[in-house]
DNA sequence: TTCATGCTTGACACTCAGTGACACGAGGGG
DNA sequence: CCCCTCGTGTCACTGAGTGTCAAGCATGAA
């Protein structure tokens, strides 16, 4: 079905689903970033967009929820590619691959990502929102590290500890990136943050 | 003035104020324990303190900030454990006593705090909050590491990568604390925990 | 005792986040 | 042509959170 549609599994209803997403997170980060996240209303957001209230609710879990999915991507990113070649690497390594995707993908779309990383660094709400992520991110790779690890000590910590301490660099990145307004490298600095972690990496 | 009073440089207010603030906590954390955090409304915390709804927002900032705050002491003392002796240990050793105190004052009212982590380890919104309150420690414990820092060096990433190693060490404890309903010793898993950092702490 | 002062509180009204219910219209298939 | 479904707008409602004001109560001075 749907012979001469580029993208043959999607739907004209999906597509048409994805357009008011993203004139929703287009009218949000636009207003936000002018006004400050606590002066926006939600209906000022959906009618900016040309929708209803209730519709942006459809869509949005919250008012923080359109600034943050916009860089939830990330945490899907880093675990794909900590799953793809784990095995073969010292885990220093893959995980610094891991927050390399998440960085670069920060980076490619600098002047926006930029934007939208100072606005959640700088507001409460939308901190603890993005921590809730990141939380979610390091239960992920944790997973992902014991999938690989040797059998006979599936309790131990190290996992865990080991996916706490790369978003930690992640962090710790992400703050000096922002601060400098995107002057500073981002290669640069996480190979700064796993030169510290790494001796605590490959020891476990 | 108060010349029989245990605490002299206390007020009447001021203690009158403190029992309002713990009247509060303790109808708070009996009600949310009992039906959950979304279901129970700041009306019903008040009211079953005695007081008006009003005046729950004279004390605390949010549903949230009244069980966080239960917790909130436990930055300010790991800060004064780190500050205390930091010059004459190796970093690892003072941030295992940093968050040992803080594991500490859970471990010995265990009964009511298992009760409180295990509550904001299940609750989104919580979580969210006590994850910014973590953050704000990490900056305070890295501006305790950079005062003894050697100089020359007062731009790099190691104090705010130390402490963040350290946080994760304490949330991979916490968590295995509350998953295992108290039965796990706090002491033990810290030093797992550390045990896994500490090459990173102390090469840096 | 009496009055002035300052702090705490309750009552009320209001804005805004978030949700449930329902009706309407467009597009797709029979 | 009809029906069915899905997305949306409207309306109404609960609950969070805030501003305002007046009343109550403690303290301290006269």
């Amino acid at each position: 079905m749907c012979p001469v549609s580029s993208r043959p599994e999607v739907t004209m209803a999906q597509r048409k689903r994805q357009l008011v997403a993203d004139e929703l997170t287009e009218a949000a980060l636009q207003l936000l970033a002018l006004k400050g996240f606590d002066t926006v209303t939600i209906d000022e957001i959906a009618a900016s967009a040309g929708v209803s209230k209730r519709t942006f609710f459809r869509y949005f879990a919250s008012k923080e929820d359109v600034v943050v999915q916009f860089l939830a991507g990330m945490g899907a990113d880093m675990r794909a590619q900590l799953a793809d070649r784990t095995a073969e690497e010292p885990p220093s390594a893959a995980l610094r691959r891991a927050v390399w995707v998440a960085m670069a993908a920060c980076a490619d779309h600098s002047d926006r990502a930029l934007r939208v990383v100072q606005l959640i660094l700088r507001t409460p709400a939308l901190h603890a929102r993005f921590l809730e992520h990141q939380a979610r991110w390091r239960d992920d790779l944790a997973e992902e590290l014991t999938r690989h690890r040797a059998p006979g000590r599936e309790d131990d910590l190290y996992p865990r500890m080991a996916a706490g301490m790369a978003l930690t660099a992640f962090d710790a990145v992400l703050h000096r990136w922002s601060d400098s307004d995107g002057a500073e490298d981002p290669a640069g600095l996480i190979d700064q943050a796993f030169a510290v972690i790494a001796p605590a990496l490959d020891a476990g």
